[in-house]
DNA sequence: CGAAGTTACTTTATACCGTAAGGAGTTGCA
DNA sequence: TGCAACTCCTTACGGTATAAAGTAACTTCG
């Protein structure tokens, strides 16, 4: 399910993103108990333990000891719940980077971060890209990657493609290990088991695969699978050398861009 | 919604995923109007019209004549036709490259065609790469990708990683044009229109912009946007030049590890 | 002080979703 | 002919977002 952002009240949805600290109006009516930060927490709380299949208006409320109808004195509807979470959870988002050692190193220093940042909170790989939600925290992020980018010297029109290339890096990197991660609680298989039974499977039922794939054949000969309880799953260590050894590529072909 | 593939029966799923040509077998009772193709088939026309978030049993068992609980005759479970659906509509894509102007040029076209993929395929992007499905296609794909990379003479391990690499790039950047083509239907609005309007309204609701983010300011100094009727929306066009130069920032980076 | 208006929150209802369960009708084989 | 297997349908259940209406709390006005 992709969302967009409800665009029946753009005003509105820009006011709640950049909300300062509510006014102390007075009011007629009940005072309201809740806030829209309160909501929003809530809500990045329930995406976090019960991903975004788990998040409905429902479980937000509950967790917050209402109905999920009571949500919607404060906002406006899921979707733009949705943009709240995502423009507040960036938050967590360092800004600043050392740039003493270089913009190589600020830059690997922020793509590790901008990683982590992302398994903590898979779900945000399910929101869609297409629209920024031109929150302040969304800037934020932009603006640091071009004040650490900004010291390769190259022209700005470049700096805003290479923020694109490395943010779409990271996220394509990490949604295989993010979304893995929450498969086990899903489904009740661990990846590694998960992996042996199928593999087991394929060759049982493509008899002819070595022909027929013969340099997947290769590459598998090299590292035999085996179902050992290692530490770190064998699926997540292959994204996370997948991810260090692309970084490298890219730094190196940024460098190369220099010359 | 992210979809793991159902484990209930991992080789129902496998005979599924590499069927054969049905055998004529002879059973008891009324012939089967429909096949697992035909079903496939339908489900990949829903979900390239109507999205990931049109795509529902009912849907597809109407564009057959059927109700959607008919599907279940033929395919366990909404996440082994989406497993299906993956994979068949992965044959799209070219298997035979030329390398005779290299590796690097028929990387160049690899990434194109996947791009170009995407874009008549964007559900494809919704569906998990947690774990691979397995398929005949997928092992087509990453087969191909491997006898290109061959030509660099880089390690086979290495390999593997540029492979996830490029695809991981290829998605993360065809997602931001993907999303946006399937937005104006979604919301009645274009994306140039949508974004006019909030970026009006984000001056207005934070004054201080040009203080907070310098940079960003920078960069939107340079390239003014504005509203008139191009040929190819402005956010698209974005796309394609992060696209292009991310792609030449990669191979760039691929070559610096050659020497 | 009391009525009126505004607001927070709940309940109810509508239209979807995936899919379990069971029934009706068709077909092949004993 | 009867039985078993099969396709496909209807119905039902519990879930989703959210519209509409009702209730109770609170401020403001007469």
């Amino acid at each position: 399910m992709v969302v967009y952002a409800g665009q029946g009240d753009a005003r509105r949805s820009m006011a709640l993103l950049w909300r300062g600290a509510q006014a102390g109006d007075v009011r007629p009516g009940p005072k309201p108990a809740l806030t829209v930060d309160i909501i929003v927490d809530a809500a990045i709380a329930v995406a976090d333990s019960a991903g975004m299949s788990g998040l409905s208006m429902r479980a937000v409320g509950e967790q917050l000891g209402r109905t999920g109808m009571a949500l919607y004195t404060y906002v406006p509807n899921k979707n733009e719940l949705l943009d709240l979470m995502y423009d507040k959870v960036l938050a967590e988002l360092p800004t600043e980077y050392d740039l003493d050692d270089g913009w190589r190193a600020a830059t690997t220093v922020w793509a590790r971060d901008y990683w982590a940042f992302y398994l903590r909170h898979p779900w945000v790989l399910q929101v869609s890209q297409a629209r920024p939600v031109l929150g302040p925290n969304e800037y934020d992020l932009l603006e640091t990657m071009l004040r650490i980018l900004f010291a390769t010297g190259l022209p700005p029109k470049m700096l805003k493609r290479l923020v694109g290339t490395l943010t779409g890096f990271v996220r394509g990197a990490v949604q295989i290990v993010a979304e893995s991660r929450h498969a086990p609680t899903a489904t009740g298989v661990t990846d590694d088991e998960w992996w042996y039974t199928r593999s087991a499977l394929l060759m049982e039922v493509a008899q002819d695969f070595h022909e027929r794939f013969p340099l997947v054949t290769l590459l598998e000969s090299e590292q035999a699978f085996q179902l050992d309880d290692e530490t770190v799953p064998y699926l997540e260590q292959e994204a996370i050398e997948t991810f260090e050894a692309g970084l490298a590529v890219i730094l190196d072909g940024i460098e190369a861009q220099l010359g």
